[in-house]
DNA sequence: CACTTATATAAATCTCCTTTCATATGAAAG
DNA sequence: CTTTCATATGAAAGGAGATTTATATAAGTG
């Protein structure tokens, strides 16, 4: 397994595009159209999502469809979010 | 504010300093001694921490102490570990 | 006041990450 | 079987981050 859980936190894109196949799965072109970035950079930040064992991936004819491999990420991400609020309104 | 949450977790080091200084705050040299890393790096650790919120600083004599600011920031490293073993478990 | 202890900081270096660009692969459609 | 659509991949450029080394500051001690 390359690159860790907090690597894969630690970009912006990244954060985005779980949130964006947190609900439901998407295709890459789908996910790059919700993000407005470049299909390549795209499957760059999913490939190393899916090393991490952070996503799932299927295929149906030519098209990859890429959801969550485990819902708690998502708890994360809400968790840190509030802290990072929390911690703005101190300064 | 410099420096973001997310920035914060994506080191061991500073992972390690949160722990360190999760139950009760120490000094500079003790955290370095902790975590067997040197001063200097210690101090740049701790300064990018204390930018981003995640941490306080206390004055008492010629030491300064270290303590973290929100201990919500302890469950999340809690969940983050929780969540990465089980991505581990996958591989 | 000189010395020591504790911490901070700045510059330099090295490593790692992100993004872009060009190209490859592979399925489906005509 | 050629073209198109969807995705992946590799290399290069640029930037950000981590660590080390050397030095500065400031408090406490004799």
């Amino acid at each position: 397994m390359k690159g860790d859980l907090y690597k894969c936190l630690n970009n912006a894109n990244r954060r985005k595009i779980l949130y964006c196949i947190g609900e439901e799965e998407k295709c890459v072109n789908e996910i790059a159209e919700c993000l407005d970035i470049e299909q390549s950079l795209t499957s760059h930040h999913l490939k190393d999502m899916l090393d991490c064992g952070l996503i799932e991936k299927r295929r149906e004819g030519k098209r990859f469809y890429y959801k969550v491999s485990e819902s708690e990420i998502i708890e994360i991400l809400e968790k840190g979010k509030d802290l990072g609020d929390k911690l703005e309104e101190r300064c």
